[in-house]
DNA sequence: TGGATTTATGAAACCGTTTACATCGCGCCG
DNA sequence: CGGCGCGATGTAAACGGTTTCATAAATCCA
């Protein structure tokens, strides 16, 4: 393993030399640079990242701390962080299936030294102190934080007004019973999914109070368990808006057991958009989440906050959530599959948008 | 920021006794190490990995390298890797979405001096040099490499018996005539599971170049497309098996629109398990793949390789695909969703194990 | 009782860089 | 012609730890 002693011995240089001409190459001769570089290539030799971040205080890191990951929408944020920060020259250091407080303690502790910030989806009851913790030493990027943390960015998906805008699109179609199977409790995404649910009954007239809601965990089982809950309730609800995609996914398995017909006797919205949404029978209206968004978008926060440095304020970003009328719901006669093109079915898929979203915080851009 | 420095300092030692503290406690009086310990809380103190990886040359960090990341199958490979490794108290370096060689060489140039070693996931054309370039400085696992690689670790899923038992149950129902949708071109996996496909095919007397191979890479909307191809066919295939859950996905909805029934027209079969593939109408028969076991597999041979440091030899290993019949096929009489329990309709399948697979190389374990 | 051994600690070298500061030669300008 | 500025390079001190070797005190054993 060469080291910069070695090309320096072998060019007739000092180190100093060497080092000027990996970070300032104008400061140094150019047929000197050039020499250099050979020497350089043939000894095989590169700068020691552990070395050169112990004089500069920078690793060109990023600490990336998810809850335990399930599905493709920690796949797609992982994604996106992980395009964004190749694109900055940024390293990411991952780790997730954290599910409790002490862990993402642990874990940014272990993380702490070798990272210039954190970005953190915390898991449900990540107290603000563990944060602080760690904000102190680098900054740190929430993602859909349950709420905002003083000193920290954050990027979050709007999925109060995405639900919402679900909803009212069932009440829309004529809905007036309309149930929810909720995500985990304690989820800060499941909360306001759930808020919107009841804001969009309220504003329709309708009693929040009065609508079957079943707990959920964003599984397909529990989809699938909250189905036939469902199914023995009289009167039956018409329209069930589900948490996330997994828990429709289950539901409607439930309810096509049952001989139960989607969207004829029980309409369904789902939540997340996954890639399979549009391929299933029927094709299923969910709202859309850009996790590979929510994740560069993150990344973007961060690497400005670290070219910020110390005179950094927080910035608080949202993403829209838009909502993709199918067949589930009821609202697309024609069966989108029937007018498919060579792409497949999703083409012909309607967006809708909710409302604009508030920008919350002092975001200045 | 405490350095080690200050904790001496306050503490009234030298650095080397506080460093013992962390290293070799029982070296250092049991009093004194408890009053450092003390005071370093106090502090806030602890050792800076950067410069720890100095001196010890070892940063418990290791490097994973993974193709451009889509689906469930990667997640649950970086949620195995990540699970493994946090057990062994080590860290991952994570890169993905790198769809060439050059990429996959710049990013592990850009580890080599962070990382202890590197779990790879060669995208298609990677080259062995890359991957030797690598591997003189560091321990490499790699994940389904498409060919052993020599003085490489690695762990494997069986795709080709698994894909072969697949074939065999369909052709074992009675299907003379299967067609395959294949993966990407130049994917391993891809092959070997095409490979399964003909053997399987030519094991039972059928002619394997005579059947049905379509193109296909891995998603949704090729599978619904070679679905149009495969309806258009005379005479039309009676069974099909899909390179991978996505593909048939996609694949039954195409022929769910043009109104051909699955499994009693066309028998489909997918492969990976992904988790909705129970909760399909109909339920998705498939080979199950367990990507969790596989990244927790990679990050044991290599803190195996770690610690057996350079006397280390090579080991492969090969993970099983199972089948997993449900109704897509036609096996299952009765539709597994009417049987289902609370757990939903997943506790019903039907598993099918393949030959027992090769234990390539020389695994002494 | 005194040398050998053990235990607890300190001093200092080292890991591979970056960078502030010093040095040196050279052309330029007054 | 002499001082100045500048470009190119070298010297050496960090950065924050680990570890070898030395040392001093305490313990042991004959």
């Amino acid at each position: 393993m060469a080291t910069i002693r070695d090309v320096a011995r072998a060019a007739g240089v000092s180190i100093a030399t060497v080092s000027r001409v990996y970070n300032n190459q104008d400061l140094v001769n150019a047929d000197t640079a050039e020499r250099i570089l050979k020497i350089a290539a043939e000894l095989d030799y590169w700068p020691n990242p552990t070395a050169q971040s112990l004089t500069t205080r920078r690793t060109r890191t990023f600490g990336v701390l998810l809850p335990d990951l399930f599905g493709e929408f920690y796949s797609e944020v992982i994604r996106g962080i992980d395009l964004a920060a190749r694109r900055g020259g940024y390293q990411i250091l991952l780790s997730s299936s954290h599910s409790n407080p002490e862990d993402v303690l642990m874990a940014s502790r272990a993380m702490l030294g070798r990272i210039d910030g954190v970005i953190m989806m915390a898991p449900d009851e990540t107290s603000i102190d563990t944060v602080a913790r760690v904000r102190d030493r680098v900054p740190v990027v929430l993602l859909n934080p349950r709420t905002p943390v003083e000193g920290c960015h954050s990027v979050a998906v709007d999925n109060f007004h995405g639900a919402k805008a679900a909803v009212s699109h069932l009440i829309g179609l004529g809905h007036r019973d309309v149930a929810m199977i909720t995500g985990p409790e304690g989820n800060g995404d499941a909360e306001d999914r759930l808020r919107g649910f009841r804001e969009a009954l309220a504003d329709e007239g309708l009693d929040p109070d009065a609508a079957l809601v079943i707990p959920g965990d964003f599984r397909e089982t529990t989809g699938f368990g909250a189905g036939e809950v469902l199914l023995g309730r009289r009167p039956r609800p018409t329209a069930v808006f589900a948490a996330n995609d997994s828990t429709a996914i289950g539901l409607m398995a439930a309810l096509r057991v049952a001989g139960c017909r989607v969207p004829e006797d029980i309409a369904v919205v789902g939540f997340d958009n996954v890639t399979i949404a549009g391929y299933l029978n029927p094709a299923l209206t969910t709202v859309h989440v850009d996790a590979c968004g929510l994740g560069g978008r993150a990344v973007e926060l961060m690497m400005a906050a670290l070219e910020a440095g110390a005179q950094d304020l927080p910035r608080h970003q949202v993403i829209q959530a838009v909502l993709k009328v199918r067949q589930s719901c009821g609202a697309q006669k024609t069966p989108a599959l029937k007018r498919h093109s060579a792409d497949g079915p999703a083409g012909d898929d309607v967006d809708i948008r909710g409302e604009t979203p508030l920008r919350s915080g002092g975001d200045p851009s």
